[in-house]
DNA sequence: CCGACTTGATTCGGTGATCGAAGAAAGTGG
DNA sequence: CCACTTTCTTCGATCACCGAATCAAGTCGG
């Protein structure tokens, strides 16, 4: 199954933007929905009435007054997980199951060895995604409340809608091809949406791992700004990018890959991709583990350096401060270019302060005054959630787009 | 007179693109216009009729039949120019009115003394386009011609609408004013857009000439392209972004301006910003002509490096592939980022085989392959027409939409 | 405990943009 | 001269949205 790309016209207002109104809590009656989104009573009314219809929001009683009638309440319904992600790591991956709104309902983080092959990992991660979505009943891991019993027809809650899968590597999003991946030996050129779709009759959506962390990002945090630049800083590097609103994904849809943007460093290492000089090869985890053996230090994984990093090690700081200027460098470019309200970064490097800082400091000193005299610079909620998050607002845009 | 974002919603077969589809001649008839905008031949008819109401299309008898009734053909009118541009450049400026299709009516260039401040300068400009909009009648110069007795109804042609400006410096683009430019000592802070209100009553639209360049050359060349990047280069280096078939401003509306992004350079070049190897001072027009002076070489401007290189100077035709070396370095960055369809190169050097040459190998060199595998990177149409054509198409949808 | 005021939600035309089908206008070609 | 094209208009039907009126269900002051 390929999917074209989903999110095209205007959330103004639209059923996904009612429904995030409601599931984040902006929103609880249909009153509050009107004002939100600046359609008439009437209007918010039947939106509701078809949303309702479909199964994706139901009423629960009457909430407190506020000096009039009450209002009727409205909630996304919990009735067990309905739409499915994966967030494929280096060394893990992060499956679960969240409800339409883009609350997780269920999260596991598993331990996944890349080098197996495509099939081997999809498939059991799908297997896990299908487990987890499973009518409950049986294992009872976080027993899922059955809440009364699916009431209606073919749209009752607890079906699985869709499933949202981010790859560590360049995709082809509107193939759900991998092109080229740097550190996924084997999965080249593998059709993840083919593979999966034929495993589960349930829409597929595939792209990068840092486009999925923007997405969550941006809806979670600042759903309220246009322009966004999302950098995802672990064992590898990348970033996602977000204008005027909606995920940028480009021609190819590798928008957002800097990991083999060339910048100065004093021994220039040599990357995967055969160049020298690569972001990815002075500043990922994976480079840091490898610098910091080359001088001798033993460290087994990204872990640890950050560990060596926290602790003050002078080795393991001067590189993070490296590769925060590499960071900083590329990313004062895309600024400058770009010119976004808010950069970010998340990953697990993003809570390595001298990274942080000298990313920072890097940023201010490069970038066009203009550029950054309102530009914030924050970390992503650091959430293990973001990656599958974002996998699931794509399948619900996709999905209640479809609706 | 503050003009806020101007084209926001759906072109799709809005009134603006029926009548771009006309002035380009892809479409001659009503049935033309429902083929291309997939509207129906009613909803054609509609349009067309309140865009001939508007005075903004008009019918110009039958056409060739091709087996069947002949078609009412429709044109713009030519009944004199309608909307002003002014494209200022370093050391020159071209003025013109075109008309609402975006071609060009009458078009001048005038020698320009930016030192000279921004009143005496845009009072000059501001006077000229007056004059090439007054009723032709006349001849005379100032005049700022109280845009007299509008012949019929509100909406004649021949009345000027507004005008559009292009500086070449960072524009706010929401406030229409200038920011801490390089190259326009006493310009800083300057109000472009309140100053050309106090002196004509019509729409004023504020740009950074970059920006125009890419419009125009994305209304001309590429419009059937979503995501394309214009490099300017000439005496300064700016670029212009194209996301999703829409100028990207960004927050600050500054975009785009990637002059100080730092590359490598041998000897690192002061810039006048105060930092040291800016891309502007190692590849505008300004650098090389500094850079050849330095090395003893006589040359007194642009034109003249450029006669160098042309005829195969050795010293003038390094500094070009240096030139150009450095610009690819920064657009390797900026394409891997954005993923665009199309780059391409404008302005006076990029008629530079050489430069053009370095920074296309760059750019293959330093780019992801699956961002340069279907990239186009081409020339600007060279004209000295695209920037006032840029600045037309601003003010054309701006009027258009709020007609 | 009763009315005045508030707030929340629905009902019911009304408007505007668009579509589709039908038909009128104007040709071509055998 | 008749069949068939192409172009354009006319005329409801539909859809999304709005606004005003209305209904529903409170609070609160006296």
């Amino acid at each position: 199954m390929t999917i074209d790309d989903a999110p095209r016209e205007a959330l103004r207002g639209g059923p996904r933007e009612l429904l995030r109104w409601v599931a984040t809590g902006a929103a609880v009656s249909r009153a509050d929905l009107s004002r939100l989104s600046g359609l008439s009573p009437s209007t918010v009314s039947q939106r509701v009435e078809t949303l309702i219809n479909q199964g994706l929001l139901e009423e629960t009683g009457a909430g407190r007054s506020r000096g009039g009638r009450r209002p009727r309440q409205l909630a996304v319904p919990t009735g067990g997980a309905v739409v499915g992600a994966i967030d494929l790591g280096a060394h893990h991956a992060r499956v679960g199951t969240l409800d339409l709104s883009g609350r997780v309902v269920q999260g596991r983080t598993l331990p996944v060895r890349i080098e197996d092959g495509p099939e081997q990992v999809l498939g059991a991660l799908l297997a896990e995604v299908a487990a987890l979505a499973a009518p409950s009943a049986s294992t009872a891991s976080g027993l899922v409340s059955s809440p009364t019993a699916s009431t209606t027809a073919d749209n009752a809650a607890g079906v699985l809608r869709g499933i949202g899968i981010g790859i560590p590597g360049p995709v082809q999003h509107a193939t759900g091809r991998i092109v080229s991946p740097s550190r996924m030996p084997g999965w080249n050129g593998f059709d993840v949406a083919a593979f999966c779709a034929g495993r589960v009759d349930v829409p597929i959506i595939v792209d990068n791992d840092a486009n999925l962390m923007a997405l969550g990002a941006h809806r979670t945090a600042h759903s309220e700004l246009d322009h966004a630049v999302y950098i995802k800083a672990g064992t590898g590097i990348g970033s996602g990018v977000i204008s005027s609103g909606r995920l940028h994904r480009g021609a190819q849809g590798s928008a957002g890959d800097i990991s083999h943007c060339r910048v100065v460093a004093d021994p220039a290492p040599l990357c995967s991709c055969g160049n020298a000089g690569c972001l990815e090869a002075v500043a990922s985890g994976a480079a840091l583990v490898t610098a910091l053996r080359d001088q001798g230090v033993p460290v087994s994984d990204l872990t640890g350096v950050i560990r060596l990093i926290d602790d003050g090690d002078r080795h393991a700081t001067a590189l993070a401060r490296q590769a925060g200027r590499a960071i900083g460098e590329i990313l004062a470019v895309v600024v400058n270019f770009f010119n976004p309200q808010v950069v970010a970064i998340g990953g697990r490097l993003a809570d390595c302060e001298p990274l942080l800082a000298s990313m920072r400091a890097t940023l201010y000193e490069r970038c066009l005054p203009l550029a950054t005299q309102t530009l914030l610079i924050e970390r992503v909620a650091t959430s293990q959630d973001i990656g599958i998050t974002g996998a699931a607002h794509l399948v619900i845009d996709h999905v209640v787009a479809a609706a």
